[in-house]
DNA sequence: ATGGCTACGATACGTAGA
């Protein structure tokens, strides 16, 4: 069991990159940000084409998030979070694929910090806290995946210096994403990977892909159950290359099967 | 520190991204 996510920065402008995608790295469930699309122009027979299942949240020129599902059809459970009902941005999806919730998140950017847009981002990420907590609380697997725009530490930006006073790195937005870990979640790539650089976003100004000036910034946090059948992590980093990439890449992890529940059986002699 | 690039729109610059 393959789950990604990918903040595609447009999903009609980017559709080739991601069928391409979808047909080389064949995951089970996608999480995807930033469709820029209103509802009624996401793209969801080139989608059904190559075999996914799709819910999506869409909203005109910014944000927008979706959930496709490999040979099903999500089955939604929210498309907010609780909170804020005059919060009018499309940024949070949730549905059931099998057995496993999947909270899909685009957590605002924040910019230019201080000001109202990064109140915003505080307010909001307090709404997913409070979210999750009930979240984690559940019996069942739990995936929260999505783009958060907070590197969490140090070793998680090509230059931690430059980033110091920005909307994804100030101390607010870092100690909010610790918050959220310490309710249990596990960071996944952090998880199998504690001490290796890695990065899922590079800017597209200054050629920061090339000198691998990146951040990362897009995670996947699993509750227990899932944490324990957690089995690889990674970024299909070679994306960020392609003609017309977005400038975040794909970011997944594989899931060991479901343990078969220990059944009562009667053993005939 | 600034500026660099890209996508989206009542298509030309303005807004947003990170």
């Amino acid at each position: 069991m393959k789950i990604a996510t990918f903040n595609v920065n447009g999903v009609n402008g980017r559709l080739p990159v991601l069928l391409r995608w979808l047909g080389e790295s064949a995951p089970d469930i996608v999480c995807l940000q930033e469709l820029k699309a209103p509802q009624e122009r996401f793209p969801l027979t080139a989608i059904r084409d190559a075999g996914y299942g799709a819910i999506w949240h869409g909203q005109k020129s910014w944000n927008g998030v979706a959930i496709l599902a490999r040979g099903t059809d999500p089955v939604e459970r929210r498309r907010s979070l609780p909170g804020d009902p005059e919060d009018s941005h499309s940024r949070y999806i949730e549905a059931m694929v099998g057995d496993i919730v999947v909270g899909c998140l685009y957590l605002p950017n924040g910019n230019p910090a201080p000001g109202p847009k990064f109140d915003y981002k505080l307010r909001w990420f307090d709404r997913l806290t409070k979210h999750a907590k009930k979240l984690f609380a559940a019996k069942e697997p739990v995936v929260l995946a999505g783009d958060y725009n907070v590197m969490p530490t140090d070793l998680d930006v090509y230059k931690p210096e430059r980033w110091r006073d920005d909307a994804l790195f100030r101390p607010e937005v870092r100690s909010a994403y610790a918050k959220l870990i310490r309710q249990g979640w596990t960071d996944a790539l952090r998880e199998l990977h504690p001490d290796e650089k890695i990065y899922t976003f590079w800017d597209y100004f200054r050629n920061a892909y090339a000198r691998d000036a990146g951040l990362r910034i897009d995670h996947l946090l699993l509750n227990a159950p899932l944490a324990a059948r957690l089995k690889a992590a990674q970024v299909d980093r070679d994306v960020r290359g392609w003609e017309k990439a977005s400038d975040h890449a794909p970011t997944w992890i594989e899931l060991a099967d479901k343990k078969r529940a220990a059944r009562k059986r009667v053993v005939k002699r």
